[in-house]
DNA sequence: TGCATTTGACCGTA
DNA sequence: TACGGTCAAATGCA
């Protein structure tokens, strides 16, 4: 079975699993209060409901993971053959990931033989980021606070975290965390790429609640919503859908490699994402009309 | 001792 | 040029 056929059918298995999933995300909706048809009748234990979507959404992260790992590793052609081709989710590419791989750019400082190499990075480009507000700055996966900064007119500061597994495993996912202003209690999470290692759903505490996606001031547009239309219009303003080349795809891979797997928080709403961009992805890179066969 | 956090320095971008 | 994002040495902690 070659590679297509193989992702073909995850994600035909991804289609009926997201089909179950927003059917029981609507049963929650309708039932928001778990009320006379609660959920929690159906399934024992504490926070039932919450602990089943976080399996099934679970599922899907792990699936998408495995539909991850077929991707292949020498697609990108180099085009000077300066470039690693690597899709630079190994260890090796994790280590130079970010900074000084094109070493040209690497300026040396004068701050001493280590400090020579501070601050020499690559800036993540936000093609792919989301806000959500949540009570906690907690969530399934496991983050390393790399950074803190003041921000201006901002009265709390704005802490960096990157995905435990950067090094380990290249994950270049990276979340920033600051205080809401009028509601301290609150926390406004950017998260900014999409996680490639393959961190265990098993680390998910129990009593992690699921993330709000922000909404809209007036309340009439879902957060998700507006999130695929940003990502879908950032897709295209970076050409990042109309890949019809090596060179092109390399181009992809270098300023939106995180579009190749779409996955992240166990939630209905990034699911949503999850599915777009996979609906991005499968159909512009590969198989150009593979939703419309179906 | 190893890993996580803190914090000042540095760089990219608008 | 200022601001924000990232790096990495220093430090803390289990």
């Amino acid at each position: 079975m070659d590679i297509r056929a193989l992702k073909q059918e995850v994600a035909k298995q991804l289609v009926e699993g997201y089909r179950f999933a927003s059917q029981l995300q609507i049963l929650l909706s309708k039932n928001p209060d778990h009320g006379p048809n609660d959920l929690n009748r159906i399934v024992s234990g504490s926070g039932p409901v919450d602990e089943l979507m976080a399996k099934i959404l679970g599922s899907f992260d792990k699936t998408i993971s495995v539909l991850g790992s077929f991707e292949p590793v020498s697609v990108a052609v180099p085009v000077d053959g300066s470039r690693n081709t690597s899709s630079g989710d190994s260890p090796a590419a994790a280590v130079s990931d970010g900074r000084c791989e094109n070493s040209g750019d690497c300026r040396k400082r004068t701050l001493g033989v280590n400090k020579g190499k501070r601050g020499c990075y690559k800036r993540q480009r936000k093609s792919q980021s989301w806000t959500v507000e949540s009570n906690t700055s907690e969530d399934a996966h496991a983050w390393r606070k790399y950074g803190q900064k003041e921000i201006l007119n901002a009265t709390y500061p704005r802490s960096y975290f990157r995905c435990t597994h950067k090094n380990t495993q290249g994950c270049r996912a990276t979340k920033q965390v600051q205080k809401l202003e009028h509601n301290p209690e609150m926390f406004q999470i950017t998260y900014i790429g999409n996680h490639t290692c393959n961190s265990p759903n098993e680390e998910i505490p129990a009593k992690i609640e699921p993330f709000e996606i922000a909404m809209d001031s007036d309340n009439t547009t879902c957060g998700s919503c507006t999130i695929n239309d940003q990502i879908k219009a950032k897709l295209q303003d970076e050409n990042c859908s109309d890949v019809t080349g090596t060179v092109l795809k390399e181009e992809l891979e270098v300023d939106c490699d995180d579009h190749d797997r779409k996955y992240y928080q166990p939630t209905a709403e990034d699911l949503s994402l999850v599915w777009q961009d996979l609906a991005f992805d499968e159909h512009d890179l590969m198989y150009g009309s593979m939703w419309g066969n179906e």
